[in-house]
DNA sequence: ATACTGATTGTTGCC
DNA sequence: GGCAACAATCAGTAT
């Protein structure tokens, strides 16, 4: 018996239907004004599979894209791992076992994870419509305050 | 020394 | 319905 490897892990009534507008990628080609213009630092390399490009990510205005439940399950097994493992180097020995970990919580356990994340999602959503708003309103990064130029 | 990688799952958006 | 890509993290590796 393997017990039943579906786990069905299906909210009973969290989020079913939720519009959200969490546009990671907009489909449609805007105008792409190349106002800031993504102008990659390094030699130019640019997300593909498995993106994890640090350094230098000039976009710390753009609002990416919130952890989900199982990143913030992550934080929390991440500390109890390195204290039993202190051996244990970086993430991916923990990511291993923290995902098996994971499938065997339940939903209850895992709920909780979700509900942060739904939260997080949330307000993801309204950084990013304030973030678009404000970009349209122009982008008016001045980092220059003080220094008045008005004279008064 | 700096940039990138790898591994984990979830979420999301388009076709 | 399914795929692709991206989210953090951190040590290790590569140039």
């Amino acid at each position: 018996m393997v017990k039943k490897a579906k786990n069905s892990p299906a909210p009973p009534s969290t989020e079913t239907s939720r519009k959200m507008v969490l546009r990671v990628r907009p489909p449609q080609k805007m105008k792409q004004v190349e106002d800031d213009v993504i102008e990659e630092p390094k030699s130019g390399k640019k997300p593909k599979s498995g993106v994890k490009k640090k350094a230098a990510k000039i976009d710390s205005d753009k609002p990416k894209k919130p952890p989900t439940a199982f990143f913030y399950f992550l934080e929390d097994f991440r500390k109890g791992f390195q204290e039993e493992n202190p051996k244990v180097k970086s993430m991916r020995d923990v990511g291993k076992a923290c995902g098996e970990k994971w499938k065997t919580m339940s939903y209850e356990e895992k709920v909780q994870y979700y509900d942060i994340a739904t939260e997080k999602r949330a307000e993801f959503d309204r950084a990013m419509t304030d973030y678009i708003k404000r970009k349209e309103s122009g982008e008016d990064t001045k980092p220059k305050d003080s220094d008045s130029e008005y004279d008064e």
